[in-house]
DNA sequence: AACTACCTCAACCGCGATAGC
DNA sequence: AGCTATCGCGGTTGAGGTAGT
């Protein structure tokens, strides 16, 4: 049973309570949060303990506003894994599931009340994948320019780096044609991180989304999101390369 | 300057899953 | 197998900050 007292503290964590907390994980590491409360001197629960080590204290952790990079993740992950904030938390590095969670409640979610969409209708996904998710990439590139862009690359040492965004072309009325095995060879060869490249090349009716990752072992693997204009079914297909 | 409305995000709560006895 | 403790996740709240009037 957790820990429940009346002298328990609840509500904001003074500078002290924090430095006595990191300084118990710097000795014991993280986990048994009742006991690392009881040997810090903490009167938090082990609970709150966990919360504050998670999202705030652990280091390297990002700070500021979500990057449209992120805030693209943030979307078509959001496609895959729904609700499941840790997992799409896992995508982002340095982002905690509640930043996730509290972007999407706060701009997401907002927006689809501004638009009287509800937020899992077929009318607002589709203003997510064809409007928001393109104007996101475009964000990404300088104006004239319908070349591949490399921004910096996420480099898994140093995990302050910003995921990294490959745009080929974000333009809706300019297409530019790639064909498939252009778009691959450009995915591998950033094998250092997370790209996403975005193929509007693909019929009216369909977009592609290609996002490639490398997991923990170094493995590195590529989505295709496949989306029809009606929304009725997002397909997704990995391929190993 | 004072008030209000809105926004951000840290923190709490409840609950289900899992581990350990 | 059943009980208890702990962990982790998603939903929610509310204090503090900021922008607008």
């Amino acid at each position: 049973m957790e820990q429940v007292s009346m002298e328990m503290k609840k509500g904001p964590w003074s500078p002290d309570e924090d430095s006595k907390l990191i300084h118990s994980i710097s000795l014991f590491g993280q986990g048994r949060w009742n006991s690392l409360a009881h040997v810090a001197g903490l009167k938090r629960s082990g609970k709150s303990c966990r919360l504050r080590w998670l999202n705030y204290l652990q280091p390297n952790l990002r700070r500021g506003k979500i990057t449209p990079q992120e805030q693209f993740l943030i979307l078509l992950l959001h496609f895959r894994f729904g609700n499941r904030w840790s997992k799409i938390a896992e995508n982002l590095p340095g982002r905690s599931d509640n930043d996730v969670k509290n972007y999407w409640r706060t701009k997401v979610q907002k927006h689809a009340k501004e638009l009287h969409c509800e937020i899992n209708s077929q009318q607002f996904r589709h203003f997510l994948l064809y409007q928001w998710m393109p104007s996101l990439l475009a964000q990404q590139i300088p104006t004239s320019s319908s070349e591949l862009i490399v921004t910096e690359n996420y480099s898994p040492n140093n995990i302050n780096t910003c995921p990294n965004v490959n745009v080929i072309s974000s333009s809706t009325d300019s297409f530019v044609t790639e064909d498939d095995s252009n778009i691959w060879n450009n995915l591998s060869s950033f094998e250092d991180g997370i790209n996403i490249s975005h193929d509007f090349s693909t019929p009216s009716d369909m977009t592609l989304y290609n996002y490639s990752s490398h997991d923990e072992d170094d493995q590195y693997y590529c989505h295709n999101y496949w989306a029809s204009a009606e929304m009725l079914s997002l397909d997704e297909m990995d391929l190993w390369l």
